[in-house]
DNA sequence: GGAATTGCCGGAAACGTTTCCGAGTGCTTC
DNA sequence: GAAGCACTCGGAAACGTTTCCGGCAATTCC
């Protein structure tokens, strides 16, 4: 059906044109531009007309032209680090789903996390090509950000990495209340020696999330042990070395709340290898719950971060940007929730 | 550094244009625009002077301008099924480091497995914005991409869904070869009765495999029980189900082969439900080693697919596509590889 | 019944590049 | 010493849109 015979004549080397198409329906280029982008203005009869030929030829408007003639090209530019992770993965997945919907397009700018200029370096070359940019955990300083800004330079930033700076569009997650809630879930079942498996230092989720942690356990009247906070580079063998550290410790905690779902992969890792049960012997938090926590045995105990709503909400907050519509709120934070599985339990008696 | 002092007057409103470079170096446009493609014809003074004014003004040439008239857009589209993936992440990763060091750009088409009309109409939309594609695991049928040929718009298919045509650029993986492999190893471990979780019927990916699968069972002069094959949807779910009904035979399998890693870990959980120990009473090979194969207990035995390296090699083929290059081998088959970790074992005697 | 308004539409100038064509140098060559 | 060539460069026409501005009809208003 897509390929019915065209009623007119089917002529024109190569990609039809709006001019092509006007010429067909027997207007000016200008009408066919017009209803194209469902401008006022154009008789509904001739619209209908108009519509028709465009359907009839399988015309859809060459975008590169309609950027340079408008300035909105209608594609916006995504930085992150990595594109194959557990992490960014839905974050870019909601992103690219709500573009869809608002019929633009995302052009993918990977930075594979080289912090030096990859990113400051795409996103100038992105300039001209896209209306603005989302920006994922970017390897920025706030003070690159804000000269980004002056230049006028629509962007949201989702995830930031340090504290976002004021004035900046933003989007995070509720880190210290999902920290406390883990940690509380923890307590509630018994635990009084607790370790935990930061992030990385000096990272606002870590921060954050330590924040909640401590407000958790001084809520339970238990002052911290330093020795039980171990920070690590977020990722899977670290997680197990920590862990190990952790439970060489003389007095070695009954449970440990991984900052991230990696980590405490990594403690299940190291608990396995000690011989050690999890939940019985130990019991396990990660953050995140990203899919590798449903996939791991036991099935990890996880707070659960809205990524894909979060890519879906800076599409959101860089669309009204773009428009330059007033935003009031120009930081969102979402909310975290703890979503229990079987990596936790009481202490052992 | 990168803010430097412009030496020469920092002028024009907004975004500087080649006129404005061409302005300040004294030349004509038409010199700027030689010099930033590194055409001939132009002095070196001249060239190092354009540089020189290009570098203080962070300019960067306007893609879209630059699509509309030369008709290279550096961009190129890019469909898939999904982004949030475990087995399409490093895939979608290759191409876009391969695409970042021809300086070109992925334009991301998720389709969400939309199967009617989502990648034609994707595509359709990239046309005008994009010199080629790459369509991963396309849901199209043969016949539309030939079409899609015949429209004189270059692109290449990575993971062919179905058989890949005659004549079109093609990317796959040694689908056979790796299955043959797994099941090889498996017998030589002394199993002689192997369960194979397939995946979705009809699948190039799903046939070749068996092809490979009933290759090895027959080089062991060991005929196959069709009991022992049971198909799947890929997902882990099915795996799962997949395994608990090959377990539940009046002769069960010794070990499972599963078509994917999805599917292997759904056969993992379907074991430890009953109190099944891998290896030791069951033995499970996978199929893509993508990361949760890493990251499960025990850890899966895998047959490798170069995932990124088909990304990689899908741009190659489509950069000289574009380029008019002929290409010779228009279909390429990457090799896969037995990877052996904790989750096979000999049969309990 | 003329003037003002409204509804539709076309002409044409942008938008920022690339590229073809030709022109001006300064050298070689016979 | 004129003719030819190689090397550099600039002018200007595209590329496919959007959008401003103005024009013509048909309607409405006093």
């Amino acid at each position: 059906m897509a390929q019915a015979d065209t009623q007119r004549e089917p002529p024109f080397r190569g990609r039809a044109t709006i001019r092509d198409i006007a010429d067909l329906a027997g207007v000016s280029i200008a009408t066919v531009s017009r209803v194209l982008n469902d401008r006022p203005d154009v008789a509904p009869e001739t619209r209908e007309n108009v519509l028709q030929v465009v359907r009839e030829q399988g015309f859809s408007t060459n975008r590169g032209a309609r950027g340079l003639s408008s300035g909105r090209t209608g594609m916006i530019g995504l930085t992150l680090p990595l594109v194959a992770d557990a992490y960014f993965g839905p974050m870019l997945s909601g992103a690219s789903e709500a573009l869809y919907e608002r019929d633009m397009r995302i052009v993918l700018a990977p930075t594979f996390h080289d912090h030096d200029r990859e990113m400051s370096l795409l996103d100038r070359l992105m300039r001209g090509t896209t209306d603005g940019a989302i920006l994922m955990l970017p390897e920025e300083s706030a003070d690159e950000l804000r000269m980004l800004q002056r230049q006028g330079f629509p962007f949201v930033v989702v995830d930031p990495r340090e504290a976002p700076p004021e004035g900046i569009a933003c989007v995070a997650a509720m880190h210290a209340s999902g920290a406390k809630q883990a940690t509380e879930h923890l307590l509630e079942l018994g635990h009084r020696r607790i370790g935990a498996i930061a992030g990385a230092q000096g990272w606002y989720a870590t921060e954050e999330r330590l924040l909640g942690f401590r407000a958790a356990l001084a809520g339970a009247g238990i002052l911290l042990d330093p020795e039980l906070i171990v920070y690590s580079d977020w990722r899977i063998p670290q997680g197990t070395q920590a862990a190990e550290q952790l439970l060489s410790l003389p007095d070695p905690p009954t449970a440990i709340f991984g900052f991230n779902d990696n980590v405490a992969i990594g403690a299940l890792h190291a608990a396995h290898a000690r011989g050690l049960s999890v939940p019985d012997d130990l019991s396990v938090v990660g953050f995140d719950d990203t899919e590798p926590a449903k996939i791991v045995t036991p099935q990890l105990t996880s707070v659960r971060q809205p990524l894909a709503e979060m890519g879906r909400m800076g599409v959101s907050l860089l669309v009204r940007l773009i428009e330059g519509q007033r935003v009031d709120a120009l930081r969102v934070e979402l909310a975290t929730k703890l979503v229990v599985r079987d990596s936790t339990a009481p202490p052992r008696a």
